[in-house]
RNA sequence: GCCGAUGUAGCUCAAUGGCAGAGCAAUCGAUUUGUAAUCGAUAGGUUACGGGUUCAACUCCCGUCGUCGGCUCCA
């Protein structure tokens, strides 16, 4: 996603001339800095700088105490505008700035660090030549930028604003230039908007799926094992089946057909595909067997599902085939990459590749969206963004299967099924999958961290690779289309989304525990453990509480562990088969019959309800 | 992978070069309780791992591994 800039003005302005104003500390603490670029974002704002030591936290400390100063002094910024040879002199000891200020001459782009839209076809030449250079100066600081600013320091709260973290950058955001220093901070307009801001980060911590997976034993990691190697522990477990039971039923539903592959392949399988060499980075080093063979761990199912499409004639009268698979993957990803359960090196995906005809393409790809809504309503997923992920030019050949003509064919047809159907979507140039454009939804994490969850991606290029074809009506061979989706995501990313999405608190049937009985004194452990055995019969995940805590302290870890529903039982409910049912919510339904409880819980289950 | 921070009991955290501790969890005992913490006792550690400095290292230094915050990348 491209940084958003959709925020007030006077914010805007406040959180870029804070960075200005950052910069001024940094140079002063450190005459050698050289400042890049420092633009507002979303909460604040940030500044990189190339730097022969990277910053401390004391650092930080005393740039924010200098900003404040600077702050309080009632500093006014003066807008100049230059030409190309006075901004080269002014800033001739910055070779970043002087790499901007040449891309202002060019037209290429701005100080904000942001290029300009990929249409080199429709960009006229009218903003190049005539492009503006503007310094911006406050107190003794002078930075090249594009503007607007504060009219005075005035209009900043000192105490609105906090330096937050520190960190590596690469110039320009591209791993092979050199690596900066970035200072984030956030930044209101007022105290409160602030402490506010930083509690809405402190309550977002306590939803971090890292917290809640160890805190709900649903998994964990062990050194022993392996960084990205997530185990799943029972409660894990239980939510996992529960997901592939809706994915098997739904897909079911719409007419795909399960199959099972293998988890490793030869080496010839990923060359056919065009993963090897390209993808080979990505994946697990292929372990080499005694006759020189190498096989690899596969990173993704699709080639094997090639190969069972493949496996012998099809008809159009057979298409569109829909192969569906949970299959168990990995991907070697940078160490650095990995992040809980939303980026991990072993997955289960809620795989499927759907082959058909051209003329089945938009019937198929919107039974997939609408699959997806399908999903995203019964979990109640609000906050996403669908995006259509397209080519850029310039990947083609490297990024992307090299044509131009059917890129834009297919990402017509997805652009047009999609308005079509009403679905709205936002567009993003250069994300798309090498074989063709996708689309892609996107959501956040409690800490704010955008991931992929689910994806449908057209392939127009690799069937062709594996000779995949199907005799048309007028009995001529043709090359399907392959319709890649996973609207469940993988497993792990899945899971790990929603333990946030339900801050632990998961629905009935996704709970791993869904009631635990509670007897009140010893004696009635074994009435409790008849009434658990009647709800395992109806299938419902229970457990009986025979600890020597007080009920009190029961009912405090059962509500600690989220569990829906807390089943009371004394000498009351012993002598009237019954069961006092305490919701996590903390409403008390007073006791009822087990049946009844029964006749309550059975339809919220088989119907996925929210409700308790 | 890169930059930085960090790693003490299952979990959350103390101990700033001088005997490694607390709360929760666990185990045992007592209690038998009516809707968010009953009381007591016991056990739990080669302070991530490997080197080094020092009379003495959880503490200082170096390396490895993991984790965290970013960058890059992605389901």
């Amino acid at each position: 996603m491209p940084k958003q800039h959709n925020m007030p003005e006077q914010l805007f302005k406040i959180r870029h001339s804070l960075a200005h104003i950052m910069a001024q500390a940094v140079t002063e603490r450190y005459p050698d800095a050289r400042p890049t670029i420092g633009p507002p974002v979303e909460n604040g704002f940030y500044y990189d700088f190339a730097v022969p030591q990277p910053f401390t936290p004391e650092d930080l400390a005393a740039f924010e105490q200098r900003m404040k100063e600077i702050i309080q002094k009632g500093v006014v910024f003066q807008r100049k505008e230059v030409s190309a040879e006075e901004a080269r002199r002014l800033f001739a000891g910055n070779p970043f700035k002087l790499e901007l200020i040449e891309g202002l001459v060019s037209g290429a782009g701005d100080d904000m660090g942001e290029s300009e839209e990929e249409t080199p076809d429709s960009q006229s030449a009218a903003g190049n030549s005539q492009s503006v250079i503007s310094i911006y100066t406050h107190d003794t600081f002078t930075d090249l930028c594009r503007g607007p600013h504060v009219a005075s320091t005035r209009e900043i709260n000192p105490q609105a604003f906090k330096l937050t973290a520190s960190s590596g950058a690469y110039w320009r955001g591209d791993e092979h230039n050199p690596m900066l220093q970035r200072i984030y901070g956030v930044a209101f307009e007022t105290p409160q908007e602030l402490q506010h801001y930083l509690q809405q980060v402190e309550e977002a911590k306590k939803r971090d799926h890292r917290k809640l997976g160890r805190e709900l034993e649903i998994f964990f990691f062990d050194d022993e094992i392996g960084p990205g190697l997530p185990l799943w522990q029972p409660n894990g477990a239980a939510i996992i089946e529960e997901l592939e039971k809706l994915a098997k039923e739904i897909e079911l539903k719409h007419g795909y057909k399960r199959v099972r592959t293998p988890h490793v392949t030869k080496e010839d399988l990923f060359l056919r595909s065009g993963h090897l060499p390209y993808y080979a980075e990505s994946m697990y080093p292929p372990m080499e067997l005694d006759d020189g063979v190498k096989y690899y761990i596969k990173p993704m199912n699709c080639p094997m599902h090639h190969k069972i499409f493949g496996s012998k004639p099809r008809s159009y009268r057979d298409l569109p085939i829909r192969l569906a698979e949970y299959g168990t993957c990995y991907r070697y990803e940078k160490s650095g990459e990995l992040f809980g359960l939303m980026r991990v090196r072993s997955m289960q995906m809620n795989d499927a590749h759907i082959y058909c005809a051209e003329e089945q393409f938009e019937q198929e790809f919107m039974d997939v969206i609408a699959m997806y809504l399908e999903y995203f309503n019964l979990f109640g997923i609000d906050k996403y963004v669908m995006r259509l992920s397209t080519h850029s030019r310039k990947g083609l050949g490297k990024k992307y299967v090299d044509n131009e003509s059917l890129w834009l064919k297919t990402e017509d047809m997805v652009r047009r099924a999609m308005q079509k159907h009403n679905v709205p979507y936002v567009e993003q140039a250069d994300e798309a999958a090498f074989y063709g454009p996708k689309i892609d939804v996107q959501i956040w994490s409690a800490i704010g961290r955008e991931f992929t969850l689910a994806t449908n991606q057209v392939d127009f290029a690799v069937p062709a690779r594996f000779d995949l074809k199907f005799t048309n009506r007028e009995g001529k061979e043709e090359t399907p289309l392959c319709i890649h989706r996973a609207p469940l995501s993988t497993h792990e990313r899945m899971i790990g989304f929603l333990i946030e999405h339900y801050g632990g608190a998961f629905p009935v049937w996704l709970a791993p525990i869904q009631a635990v009985l509670i007897p009140i004194a010893d004696r009635h452990i074994e009435y409790c453990q008849q009434v658990a055995q009647r709800l395992a019969e109806i299938g419902l995940r229970t457990e009986v509480d025979d600890g020597n805590d007080r009920m009190q302290n029961k009912i405090r870890k059962a509500q600690g562990q989220k569990i829906p529903y807390m089943l009371v039982a004394g000498d009351k409910e012993r002598d009237a088969g019954a069961v006092a049912v305490r919701l996590r919510t903390g409403e008390d339904l007073k006791a009822m019959p087990v049946e009844q409880f029964i006749a309550r819980v059975q339809p919220i289950i088989t119907e996925r309800k929210a409700d308790l």
